[in-house]
DNA sequence: TTGTTTTTGGACTGACTGGTCCAGAAGTGA
DNA sequence: TCACTTCTGGACCAGTCAGTCCAAAAACAA
């Protein structure tokens, strides 16, 4: 088995170029040229791979999803502090990394550029929203558990008002990726975790 | 004075058919074929009226934000209530028409389409912003003059996070136009207001 | 009708798009 | 060395893109 000559890149290792394009630039303003350069891959190794520049759009989507979520639940598993785990969070969303936050989410930039228009990539990122929701509501919920929020607040909701202002953070921090001058920002998200 | 042949489209709602495709489609996936079509315009008349595709979409831009702008004020002004006008017009985001609520809003999408990449967008689109956020900031300081949000608030930055909490509507909407079911966002966001 | 001005449709351009295909290079095991 | 498999660069394709240009039609004033 396994004879030949054996592939010369590592797979995962272009995808993670070819998140960086795609997040910069868009789908439709990516080129199959630029991909072909960022990812030092030849067009006939891209299809050969990848198979189409929409495959591996969706793939580039699950990696960077997938990362970010393990990411995520890696970091809160560490956590001291469930509220602590949150608020850092939005803290980091609100004055974070200039260039990651000028490039706002992949997941929002992909659901402004698509809308439902495209029913793969809409199907995806309502999933992924959905479990990012999830998330939050684990974290309130055990936040809850530890009496670091009120018990009486419906977790649920909470998770929901949590994923429009991370949303609109992102958008926001597009055309002004430092946003802590945009004063109580946080102030106004935690008062919500009270 | 006048002599010749004279225009036999008006410019106005030429533009109001192209924000159309503009808003449906984003900037870069609408074609020159479609505008023309759309717009029930010739390709020479197209270009000679508005220069070029992007001059169209600035001129688009802009007929779109005065517009929601000048309407907003409008209802502000007959508006009963200023808190009111503000919960109002979040319900309506939260649950509005379908249609609407899929394109999401022309300013968030060229947003995210554009970023900084392009300055004479962004730029444009920070103006906006900045527009919208000092409309709620106004709203905010009328309600507390009136009691109906506490005076000690801070009106900026409860404007600064209306702004969030809208833009992050925006986006979610794309991808579920019937929020209402997002249980007590509107809550929440009221209880902001308190 | 005539002269003038502007609009208009469509042919055209050069650049770029995503995608296909193939000949040959390169790495493997025997 | 050889046969085998896979990778790779570049030529190539048909389609689309934004934008230019011009001849002709249309609407006016006189």
């Amino acid at each position: 088995m396994n004879i030949g000559r054996p592939i010369q890149f590592d797979p995962d290792v272009a995808v993670a170029k070819a998140i960086d394009v795609f997040w910069a630039n868009g789908y439709d303003a990516t080129s199959t040229a630029s991909l072909m350069e960022a990812m030092s891959l030849s067009k006939s190794s891209l299809y050969q791979t990848f198979g189409s520049k929409h495959e591996l759009f969706m793939r580039c989507l699950n990696d960077y999803s997938s990362q970010n979520h393990a990411y995520l639940r890696r970091e809160l598993a560490e956590a001291k502090s469930a509220k602590g785990f949150l608020i850092d969070f939005f803290r980091n969303a609100i004055s974070g990394n200039r260039k990651d936050n000028m490039r706002g989410c992949l997941l929002v930039n992909t659901a402004c550029e698509f809308g439902i228009s495209n029913k793969s990539t809409a199907d995806f990122i309502k999933t992924e929203v959905s479990r990012m929701a999830d998330l939050f509501q684990d974290v309130i919920e055990q936040a809850q558990a530890d009496g670091e929020i009120a018990a009486d607040k419906n977790a649920k909701h909470l998770a929901d008002s949590l994923m429009v202002s991370l949303y609109g953070i992102r958008v926001l921090g597009k055309l002004n990726p430092d946003m802590t001058e945009m004063g109580s920002l946080m102030n106004q998200l935690i008062l919500q975790l009270e």
